[in-house]
DNA sequence: AACCCCATCAACCGCCATTCC
DNA sequence: TGGAATGGCGGTTGATGGGGT
């Protein structure tokens, strides 16, 4: 089926919006809805196509889009979603109340599309000097933040320096654990790639598929606990195959999610899960 | 002052999914 | 049931303005 452009109808105006055609359209939307969007520019009087008018009412004229700049607490909500969905910018903007995909695609293009790569940059040169110290110790380095003191435990390692917030993620340079400002009782531990593999040298994907199928994830708490790290806690993985991606929707009614990144040299997935809040705990605690 | 480069962002395009008839 | 109409989405474009030379 191929379908000629709407817009192609000569006479049709296209382009930026004139503040009187802006007028126009939110005045009849205002009193009239928008019902059929195809019809809509014709019954307004407007010489537009419904797509254009569709997109300048959602897009910049409703009137609970949010203008300004975005905050940092949006910006960290975006690269959360973003490592969770992609390039799905509709479904990110469901989730920023007031935001529409345009200007988050628009934002992630301009700004955030950078600090990511500034970030990833330093977390490789940040990853290079934790094999430096593995290489000198036989111990994991498994951290954990104490959200009340700031210290960070390192598992089975030499403490380590507190870290940063994740919405300094343009000038992180130290980046082997990342406060969640989204929750402030959580705190994401994060295992470099290398450890991942010595920490979990087993891991592969007949594991992780018994590990799901295990209701309450039992096998994954009972690992957490017994590395000291308390159920208030959210705690992130980095495992090196592809069943985690399968485990996004099985931890979603958990409050966990996975996210995907790639090293530039194999995709990588992180697994969060906010420990304290995985349904029956005691066996464990 | 003129030109160039780059960042920004509103708007468009093409495709796909859903709904309608 | 199938084709047409419509809505929605993600990718891309191009106008604009600011900063640098």
């Amino acid at each position: 089926m191929v379908r000629a452009p709407c817009c192609e109808k000569i006479g049709l105006k296209k382009g930026p919006w004139s503040p009187e055609e802006d007028h126009v359209l939110v005045s009849y939307i205002l009193k009239n809805g928008h019902a059929n969007w195809r019809a809509l520019p014709k019954l307004a009087g407007l010489l537009r196509c419904g797509k254009s008018c569709r997109l300048r009412w959602t897009n910049y004229l409703r009137p609970d889009i949010k203008r300004g700049n975005f905050t940092k607490e949006e910006e960290e909500t975006i690269f959360t979603l973003h490592e969770m969905l992609g390039n799905r910018w509709s479904a990110i903007a469901a989730r920023l109340p007031g935001r529409t995909d345009n200007e988050i695609k628009n934002v992630w293009h301009t700004h955030l599309k950078k600090k990511l790569k500034n970030y990833q940059t330093s977390q490789d040169s940040n990853r290079h000097s934790i094999n430096n110290v593995q290489k000198s110790s036989d111990k994991s380095n498994f951290n954990t933040i104490d959200q009340q003191t700031g210290n960070v435990t390192s598992l089975g390692c030499a403490p380590v320096s507190p870290q940063h917030s994740s919405s300094e993620l343009s000038t992180v340079t130290d980046s082997s654990a990342v406060t969640d400002s989204t929750n402030n009782n959580t705190v994401i531990i994060k295992q470099e790639k290398m450890e991942s593999l010595e920490y979990f040298p087993q891991i592969d994907e007949s594991f992780w598929s018994e590990e799901l199928s295990v209701n309450n994830n039992a096998n994954m708490q009972s690992e957490l606990i017994h590395h000291g790290v308390a159920t208030n806690e959210l705690v992130q993985f980095q495992l090196p195959s592809s069943p985690m991606a399968a485990a996004a929707n099985d931890y979603e009614d958990v409050n966990a999610y996975t996210s995907r990144f790639d090293d530039g040299m194999d995709f990588w997935y992180n697994l969060y899960i906010r420990a304290g809040e995985l349904p029956d705990l005691p066996e464990f605690v």
